[in-house]
RNA sequence: GGCUCGGUAGCUCAGUUGGUAGAGCAGCGGAUUGAAAAUCCGCGUGUCGGUGGUUCGAUUCCGCCCCGAGCCA
């Protein structure tokens, strides 16, 4: 049996101090940073996403920060072919990858694998978005369950994102989604991981950094970040990277449609929302190390978990 | 001080022609396969401001009191 190169996942929810406790294991032990997040990948987002600053960024460099401009898209499949690479790199590099950040999708796309399913079309999404338009939701998914009955069956009529994502995979392979699922080859990565979760003692004290943390943002100039960012890229406001938290609030306070105490009301609230759904990926992530993040003396906590695990400092 | 309008879920409010009440938001739980910081599903007991009275029965009607807003002095 051979023996696999270690690698470690250090999830959490938004606002529990993963980056910083990141940072530090960074400058203690021999580990290379990937972040995990599907905000962070966007550059010139950096207030509402709490991007590490460049100072940060300097001493304890990450991958897959500032990778696409704000009109682009990413992916779980994008993220998990970089993932493999760089993990690869840094692993022949004699380091060991620490993957960091929130999105949980990501990580279960690394870990399980992905099944062969075709990739976004964004000119048939369009059409798609006009037919949902035109005629709703729940006419599209009667119409994915003429040729895809197993995924109409499991998806409800109102989610939109997943009915227009199924059709989309009936309509460029030819093939219904449940079908090409049941194709998915076991893909186990090549590592020997090591998870560890840091979850919140206390969800009020998480919600009350939340709350400073969003207002924080709103002082730093996140509403003026948003105004350069509509300057310099052509944005909409369904892009993914408007969607993210803050800036679609902070897009509809441009807009008018909100006051200034209702983005800040509004964003801390999607911001404790984003944190219960991500808490709740990580109830079911198995094999996982529960921290608590609100304990002191973390990074010597995490260094020891990992030292006891063979990843030895310095 | 007088008059008027309010006081119902954490918040904003609806409602009960008298049979102890329900929306939105927030919150909580869950799902999650190339948009995932997305998208969606489920969960509503709260001295109906307090206290007396009328009544078989009051959150609802009446009296008094407390609190808030406005108007008049």
């Amino acid at each position: 049996m051979s023996k696999l190169p270690p690698a470690i996942f250090l999830m959490g929810p938004t606002a529990s101090g993963k980056t910083g406790l990141a940072v530090e294991l960074a400058q203690r032990l021999p580990v290379e940073l990937i972040s995990v997040d599907s905000a962070l990948v966007f550059r010139d987002m950096d207030i509402g996403t709490a991007k590490p600053d460049a100072a940060t960024l300097a001493r304890a460099p990450h991958h897959l920060i500032d990778i696409i401009p704000p009109t682009e898209a990413y992916s779980a499949a994008a993220f998990r072919h970089d993932a493999l690479r760089l993990m690869a790199d840094i692993t022949a590099r004699g380091k060991v990858p620490l993957l960091v950040g929130g999105t949980m999708l990501y990580y279960k796309a690394l870990r399980e694998g992905l099944s062969p399913l075709p990739q976004a079309d964004a000119a048939l999404r369009a059409e798609l978005d006009a037919e949902i338009a035109q005629h709703g939701i729940e006419h599209l998914h009667a119409k994915l369950a003429e040729v895809d009955a197993e995924t109409a069956a499991r998806l409800y009529s109102t989610d939109t994102q997943r009915i227009q994502r199924a059709m989309e995979i009936y309509l460029v392979s030819g093939k219904p989604m449940s079908e090409l699922i049941k194709q998915q080859e076991q893909n186990p990565l090549p590592y020997d991981i090591l998870s560890i979760a840091l979850i919140p003692s206390d969800r009020a004290v998480l919600h009350q950094r939340i709350a400073v943390r969003f207002e924080q943002m709103l002082k730093q100039g996140l509403v003026d970040e948003l105004r350069s960012l509509r300057q310099k890229y052509a944005l909409h406001r369904d892009m993914t990277s408007m969607r993210c938290v803050g800036y679609r609030q902070a897009w509809e306070f441009l807009e008018g449609e909100i006051t200034e105490a209702e983005l800040m009301e509004k964003g801390i609230a999607a911001t404790r929302q984003l944190a219960k759904r991500q808490l709740t990926w990580l109830r079911s992530t198995p094999d996982c190390i529960e921290l608590d993040c609100l304990q002191s003396r973390l990074a010597d906590k995490v260094a020891s978990i990992l030292e006891s695990n063979r990843i030895s400092a310095f």
